[in-house]
DNA sequence: TCTGGGGTCCTAGGACCC
DNA sequence: TCTGGGGTCCTAGGACCC
């Protein structure tokens, strides 16, 4: 029972960087960056020299020289989110992580043991200040789209409440690049038909988006513009892909150094698929894989990916080591080629680990081992999936030596 | 600009099946 | 013998987000 949605986007700012700031009193009011070689976060007074996320390091410190710069503390963040992640949840349990510094939170149904939404934001922002000595902005509106855009608006430190039946004028007016999914590409697309602000997107009709930025984004965009966005938040959301990739500069490198890299990677990320840790988005449980996807990057930093799809879903490790090494091998030529500056991997197609394994003698075949196991498959998956089991391994060629024929 | 690392979603073409 | 539409799965690439 949902009555009127009412969502907080509430985001955390600069949100590695005030991390370190707070942990460090040396760094607070001045400007600071995360990261050495890229920026991974900047602080409000260095962004206030022009550093941005994702900038070259040199630029950066060029830009600002009086910056603190300091290395990412992974572990930290994680803590700190984790710290804020259990403020949202103690608010409402509808909370949708979106990544380790921003989350949904659905709280129409509030209103009466907690007042009007305003309100419910001021109390988060103060908590989270106060317990996890973070500053947080939040947007609050009736749909996922205007609460996001809001808080991006209201950013630093923020609180931004877009009334019923005021969204119109709250939305049209902004630069179409204020849209939650309107990057570079899109927004020079759109310049080019002369559209600069979203009231220009709603006045130019489905059809024209459609046939100049393709059937979905044109429709979502379109709606959005018109103030429809039905999607819920969604506490149940679960993480579609893991993956690592490593820059390798641009000295060449062998076969067996790659493999190395490769054989490490997917060590790491089966790890990860079996055991993940509670992330933002809350526990996940084992997990299994079906999708291998190779991901390179060339000499003249062009990338591509090759993937290959396994018969049967897995977190074995040496199962994934072969797909990934069968792909690497093939791009061998290329890479040899062209040089190699990024070696990655992606698994998705992710399922949950539902396979019940269970470890048998040899000679269980009519012992009580095997009552045990057939009844423990009983329970979890039903009384007839015994008999589906043993079809379905005939189905695709297997004797189910194991499995009895009265069933 | 000599360019990280982690993700999400969409598109398009080909294979294959009915 | 040729032609047809609909649907699913796989692969590769691209835009976008933090």
């Amino acid at each position: 029972m949902r009555g009127l949605a009412t969502i907080l986007h509430a985001d955390l700012d600069a949100f590695y960087a005030s991390v370190e700031q707070r942990d460090d009193p040396r760094l607070r009011d001045r400007p600071v960056i995360v990261g050495g070689g890229v920026v991974l976060a900047a602080s409000y007074q260095a962004k206030a020299y022009g550093v941005r996320t994702a900038m070259n390091g040199r630029q950066a410190r060029a830009l600002c020289p009086a910056a603190v710069v300091v290395p990412p503390r992974m572990a930290a963040y994680s803590q700190a989110s984790r710290a804020v992640f259990t403020i949202f949840r103690d608010v409402t349990p509808e909370v949708e992580g979106l990544s380790i510094d921003e989350a949904f939170l659905e709280v129409g149904g509030l209103a009466r043991i907690a007042g009007v939404p305003r309100e419910i934001a001021a109390r988060l922002r103060a908590r989270v200040a106060d317990e996890a000595g973070l500053p947080i902005t939040v947007g609050i509106a009736r749909t996922k789209f205007l609460a996001k855009v809001a808080s991006g608006v209201a950013k630093p430190d923020g609180l931004l409440v877009v009334e019923p039946g005021r969204e119109r004028e709250f939305l049209h007016p902004l630069p179409v690049e204020r849209l939650w999914g309107v990057g570079t590409v899109t927004a020079d697309k759109l310049h080019e038909l002369g559209v600069r602000t979203v009231a220009d997107v709603a006045a130019l009709g489905e059809p024209a988006l459609v046939s100049r930025l393709g059937p979905a984004a044109g429709r979502h965009l379109h709606a959005l513009a018109h103030l429809r966005d039905p999607r819920p938040v969604d506490t149940r959301r679960t993480r579609r892909s893991i993956g690592s990739q490593r820059a390798l500069g641009r000295r060449p490198r062998t076969d067996e150094e790659l493999d190395a890299v490769l054989a490490g990677t997917v060590d790491r990320l089966a790890r990860r698929l079996r055991a993940p840790k509670d992330g933002e988005r809350g526990p996940t449980g084992g997990r299994v894989c079906r999708t291998v996807v190779l991901r390179l990057r060339f000499g003249d930093y062009a990338r591509v990916t090759r993937s290959h799809t396994l018969p049967v879903p897995t977190a074995h490790t040496p199962t994934i080591l072969a797909a990934a090494r069968r792909l690497l091998v093939a791009a061998t030529p290329e890479i040899r080629d062209r040089g190699i500056t990024l070696l990655g991997l992606s698994l998705t197609n992710l399922d949950r680990d539902d396979a019940l394994q269970l470890e048998l003698p040899l000679d269980a075949h009519a012992g009580p081992a095997l009552d045990t196991a057939l009844d423990e498959v009983r329970r979890r998956f039903g009384a007839g999936s015994v008999a589906r089991a043993t079809q379905l391994g005939r189905d695709q060629g297997l004797e189910a030596p194991l499995l009895p024929e009265h069933e």
